[in-house]
DNA sequence: GACATCATGAATTGCATG
DNA sequence: CATGCAATTCATGATGTC
């Protein structure tokens, strides 16, 4: 503990601060990182702010306005340094985009009034960037940074590190992910000495021993499956166990989904394509009805997740009350399992009402029911007579608005549900966005299927300025236009087929045209990842689930590009 | 050709057991 | 630690009907 607290010290804080924090953060032996989060805490709420703490400081050296970070740190005061730094970046990022305008970016966040912005991307054309970019000399930049107010060794280091062909924007990103994090480091590099007096629980030392081992290791599903936390359920996680490399942090902020369960190694590599970010896995039956076992590969913050409402009903009977006048008190099911594409024979439902008839009250029968309404996701809606969900029952499962399928083949309609998110998981993920872009985002949506993503910024009415939509099924394009044109949105929304034809010339038109991008979100093609597939589980190599080297390709054309439009 | 219906295992993981 | 068992899974292809 002496240790720890002359690790403080040297980070700048007064003992009176450090004996404050110890004591609010209470316990015998509190975790550091729990003493440094309320330290944070005290120095910037405004009772402490008689001497600015070193941290404003810092970040109006880099270049922020005062006001900025005063406002930032007192709308999130009890956030961590990752929020801090998400929600600078995106003011910052929507300070450029505002261009002439040039109105004070808080009181643009703080104030209610949502005025017309049809025009705020109207016209928006630029040229000379290649020409902007080949010319930037290295010493150029680093005077550019010096001038910024970095300290040169910062700065050299920075864009060591950064490579030369790196831009400006991607060397302040570094510089200011490093300043960041810097504090934090100094805690996951701690010597095993004290490593050991930290009073944690076995399961998260033996977590974040896994998690720093070297990328050898394989992903792991955790189990239970809560990625960073789900409502109404203990295990939160207010911090990545492995923060955000540098390089990826947002804006813009991306969102990558796909199922949780592939062949081995298939995490591992996307992964390592997604600049190393670990896989959030999550269960969607903690919050609905259905299980939905999905890994989700983002650059959001987590802190401050919210669901949206109404929530749905945890349990099928809440669900689907009609079904209680039928339940088998033997079937002691309260959760449904994953909502696929295809839907059980009625040969099965025959089969098993004749079973049920003919053996009544036999365990070995009930059991062996109850087995294959697990695997075919029965429900029983009569005597004996237990039958698949209808598509509506799924729309609801999922959280989708009744009927938002309508229109096309009842085959189709199961394909397409079988394919999409889980509204509210996935809301609950995107949540954070809400107070970031109070006046709306841009989306790219890949793989857009029925629009899953959309409808869950939709429910958390988050504005969506622009989308632009790529999805290769005409049946899927009409239902996400019908969606569009009858929530009466007010963005422009645009739509491609192919994730091939989406080339870095086209994105660049479009993020000239539009001023960038604040979210890429999509889930690629788990074809041949999916276990229900008999016939071609290939793995992310296959004809289809190789789409997944599209998203990454896009992503980060639309990164790159961002950096550029950020001088 | 659109649509509906049906039959078709296996990879992976968790867990208990020895 | 090996082994076996149980549980779960964003599907594909063939066939029939209209």
């Amino acid at each position: 503990m002496d240790e720890t607290i002359a690790k403080f010290i040297e980070m700048g804080y007064s003992i009176e601060m450090i004996g404050r924090a110890v004591e609010e953060t209470g316990g015998e032996n509190p975790e550091p990182m729990l003493i440094l989060e309320t330290l944070f805490k005290i120095s910037t709420s405004s009772e402490a702010s008689s001497s600015k703490s070193k941290l404003i400081d810092e970040l109006i050296g880099m270049g922020f306005s005062e006001e900025s970070v005063i406002k930032v740190i007192q709308e999130h005061g009890e956030e961590n340094l990752e929020e801090i730094t998400n929600t600078l970046l995106s003011y910052a990022e929507a300070e450029k985009m505002r261009g002439t305008e040039n109105e004070d970016i808080n009181n643009n966040y703080l104030s209610d009034d949502n005025d017309d912005d049809g025009n705020l991307y109207s016209g928006l054309s630029s040229s000379d960037e290649e020409n902007e970019l080949n010319s930037f000399h290295e010493d150029g930049r680093l005077q550019d940074l010096i001038k910024m107010g970095y300290p040169r060794k910062e700065a050299s280091i920075a864009l060591e590190r950064c490579g030369e062909i790196a831009s400006l924007a991607e060397i302040v990103d570094f510089i200011f992910a490093a300043q960041m994090a810097r504090q934090l480091d100094e805690f996951w590099a701690a010597p095993e000495v004290q490593e050991r007096r930290i009073n944690e629980p076995p399961s998260r030392r033996r977590k974040l021993n896994t998690d720093m081992a070297t990328d050898e290791e394989l992903i792991r599903l955790p189990n239970p499956m809560i990625g960073f936390g789900v409502p109404k359920e203990p295990g939160l996680i207010t911090e990545r166990p492995v923060p955000i490399p540098n390089i990826a942090l947002g804006p813009p902020y991306f969102y990558y989904e796909n199922v949780a369960m592939t062949p081995k190694g298939v995490w591992d590599k996307m992964s390592s394509h997604l600049y190393d970010i670990k896989p959030e896995f999550v269960d969607s039956l903690y919050f609905c009805a259905a299980a939905r076992k999905r890994g989700y590969i983002h650059n959001l913050p987590i802190k401050n997740r919210f669901e949206i409402q109404p929530t749905p009903h945890y349990t099928i009977q809440e669900e689907f009350p009609l079904t209680k006048k039928w339940w088998p008190p033997w079937d002691k099911r309260t959760k449904l399992n994953c909502v696929l594409t295809c839907i059980a024979s009625a040969q099965l439902t025959n089969r098993i009402r004749k079973r049920l008839e003919k053996h009544e009250g036999d365990p070995a029968v009930q059991k062996d029911v109850v087995d294959q309404c697990k695997k075919w996701n029965l429900v029983w809606v009569g005597k004996n007579k237990a039958a698949p969900l209808e598509p509506y029952e799924m729309e609801r499962l999922l959280g989708f608005p009744n009927n938002h399928t309508r229109g096309i083949s009842r085959t189709d309609r199961y394909k397409s549900l079988g394919n999409s998110f889980q509204v509210d998981t996935v809301a609950y993920h995107l949540s954070v966005l809400k107070p970031l872009y109070p006046k709306g985002i841009k989306v790219l949506s890949l793989f857009t299927g029925i629009g899953g993503g959309e409808v869950a910024l939709h429910r958390l009415q988050i504005p969506m300025n622009l989308v632009v939509s790529v999805e290769i099924s005409e049946v899927n394009r009409n239902i996400f236009r019908s969606f569009w044109e009858q929530t009466n949105q007010r963005g422009d929304l645009i739509e491609f087929t192919n994730v091939e034809e989406l080339d870095d010339h086209k994105i660049e038109v479009l993020m000239d045209q539009y001023g960038g991008f604040d979210l890429v979100i999509g889930g690629s093609p788990c074809n041949n990842l999916a276990g229900a597939n008999r016939v071609s589980r290939s793995g992310l190599e296959g004809d289809q689930s190789s789409l997944f080297y599209d998203y990454c390709r896009i992503l980060e054309a639309v990164r790159r590009k961002a950096s550029r439009m950020r001088r």
